[in-house]
DNA sequence: AGGTTACTTAACCAAAGAGTTAAAATGAGA
DNA sequence: TCTCATTTTAACTCTTTGGTTAAGTAACCT
């Protein structure tokens, strides 16, 4: 009875494991195998394809072929994504508008040290 | 088996249902109860209250009371972890640095006009 | 071909998640 | 106090998820 997932939200599922965000800050240091991968976690080898699998599927990360590995490395879209979807809420936790407005404010006010009280 | 699941995890958790995104997007227009909350929802009246109990256990959002109500509003903290696990990630898909630093590039490239081929 | 390395798929299980209806709590007002 | 309005809790279902082990696939090596 559950709605086909939406891309967001496969996203947000995907990034809701502490096990698949340690692999993806893994994957930010570079491309590597899965062997490699599920080296620092105690659990099986299949377990941690169901992850990688999990992050493709989210498009978190994309995998190649180099011989008998499966290299993976990090997909920016959905991340980038997740960030878009922020901006609805930034002003929330951003007491000024965004980073551009905050930057010009502070250039207005450097423009004009004589205003200052 | 699982895991207790960290501050993060519960984040990421809480924003992997549409459903739940909508309540915050409806909460970014202004504080409101939750019969409100769920009007537009093709659901019962409990679902909708499981939902904001997963959102406020997730710290996204809190809830106060207004006689029988129960108003609901965001708490920005959780969503501004979110931004900030991104910060690790930024890198991958803006191909400069960050949004200040592009500023200043444009700001460079609009003080020289005259270096345009 | 046969063996080895590197993964993936299949089958299974326990626990968590998202929904339901029915009943309980909580507060306001006659 | 009795009743209404608002929301939560309880009890139940069904699906999904995260793990397991065992078997299968794929590419390379001899």
């Amino acid at each position: 009875m559950r709605m086909d997932t939406d891309e967001l939200s496969a996203t947000f599922a995907a990034l809701s494991d502490p096990t698949r965000r340690a692999i993806l800050a893994r994957l930010a240091m570079g491309e590597t195998s899965v062997s490699e991968l599920a080296e620092p976690f105690d659990m099986s080898l299949p377990a941690v394809s169901k992850h990688l699998k999990v992050l493709e599927r989210a498009g978190l990360i994309a995998r190649s072929r180099k011989a008998q590995s499966r290299p993976c490395r990090i997909e920016p879209n959905a991340l980038k994504e997740i960030d878009e979807w922020l901006n609805l809420y930034r002003g929330f936790w951003e007491q000024s508008l965004d980073c551009l407005d905050t930057y010009l404010k502070e250039l207005q006010a450097a423009e004009k040290p004589r205003d200052e009280a």
